[in-house]
DNA sequence: CCAAAAGTGTTCGTACTACACCCATGC
DNA sequence: GCATGGGTGTAGTACGAACACTTTTGG
């Protein structure tokens, strides 16, 4: 077959969560932002940030580019989930779309453009959406969920330092259900990838809780099958 | 931009895993076939089986292909591994590749084509491939012992049924590390998706052992974002 | 009887759970 | 002091690793 005559487009598009409460319980919970469409087809209905993959870019960096474009936020956290295929997934053309999931902290989604085509929504409770973009969240959803229980990545959603009841509440939101304060304390103080500061956090009506940071000489962005590979590595994102 | 400008060709390339011998050790091992690329780039060097997705197929109808085309094997198992997308992966194109892994029967292996543009080579001694192959087949390997711990895909290089050393010996070659056979025993028979037949094998200079199936109710290809929505399906490949 | 692999029993250590309890601060 | 969350101790349970032991066949 010459490539020429290939005919399919390739596209990337986001996953982005970020935590916010829930209107109903108002518990933190992961929420995303969507964009809706303009024109045909799926015209009217919200999707995923996306778009296509450029000449010269990566795409990881398409990936990036296009949350950047969307919602002006960069993630703290970047990871392939899965190459969505199927012929008939978009009416008319065919699409091959690479899909990200990506992680992004509180502050940076209350700045977060929102507007009449951009708009927040709760990961668990959306509307009918474009495309197959309702099963690719809820398989975000249960990768995202999947992970933070044997990564780190709950990091991404907080800043350089945070209390243990702060991670603990990141995980509580992600995984929704409440977890056991004196154990959680437990396995991530044993899991040897924190690092506790001198500092402490006073002004509360209780005993000042001591500030922790993450051990920078692990990998927080997922490198896909490189990460693998090396072991000595040490670039973090912020 | 404009799709028509995209200039981005997509691919699928197979990691296709087969259990053999290995020629040091003797002891069973993961093989893979690979192919000899006539033309640059990398003309002469050896490569993943792969080729350029068809306009009218999906990404995995793509991979079983040109699987059947190289190798004239059918996966009993299937699984999307990773794109690959970086922009300086093939010199002067830009094609972005998306990566499977299968696990054929070593029966099946036998009788695969092998000559001069095709060869099979133990997983975790190859010579330096084309692109970045080398990486992908690393990756493979990392994918394929981390998921025969936890799921049940083992059974996709034995036969209908099966002894239960005969499976041990398959987690070994998978892992290269012996199995306590007591405890092996125990955890597949309390993870409850092995079914005792009432055959034996007999005629082995010892105590006859029972031959085992799996529980077809559980999904053996994996669907990718599908799998883990559906709970009762039944759809196996054997 | 002996060799060899099938299959069972038992002990030990680790890790997770639940929950009681003490500590340090603001008010 | 008292309320509130920070932080520690501890007993119960589940599960995997190690390994001794019994069972059933062929020779």
């Amino acid at each position: 077959m010459a490539r020429e005559e290939q005919g399919i487009a390739l596209a990337v598009s986001t996953v982005i969560f970020a935590l916010r409460p829930h209107p109903d319980t108002g518990l933190s919970a992961p929420w995303i932002p969507l964009v809706r469409r303009i024109a045909d087809p799926f015209g009217g209905l919200w999707a995923l940030p996306g778009g296509w993959v450029g000449q010269s870019e990566s795409l990881a960096d398409a990936a990036a580019r296009n949350l950047l474009e969307t919602t002006a936020l960069e993630p703290t956290y970047l990871e392939q989930l899965y190459a969505f295929g199927d012929v008939d997934r978009s009416p008319a053309d065919r699409v091959v779309s690479v899909v990200y999931w990506a992680l992004v902290r509180a502050e940076q989604a209350q700045q977060a453009l929102e507007g009449e085509n951009v708009r927040w929504f709760a990961a668990d409770d959306l509307p009918q959406l474009a495309f197959d973009h309702n099963v690719i969240v809820e398989y975000a959803l249960w990768r995202l969920r999947t992970k933070v229980e044997y990564s780190r990545i709950a990091r991404a959603f907080l800043g350089e330092t945070f209390t243990l009841t702060e991670l603990r509440e990141v995980h509580e939101a992600v995984l929704q259900r409440p977890l056991d304060p004196a154990n959680f304390r437990r396995q991530v103080e044993s899991s040897g990838t924190l690092v506790p500061t001198e500092a402490k956090v006073e002004g509360g009506r209780h005993r000042p809780p001591r500030l922790y940071r993450y051990d920078h000489s692990i990998e927080l962005v997922d490198n896909g099958p490189l990460s693998h590979e090396k072991t000595g590595s040490t670039r973090v994102v912020s």
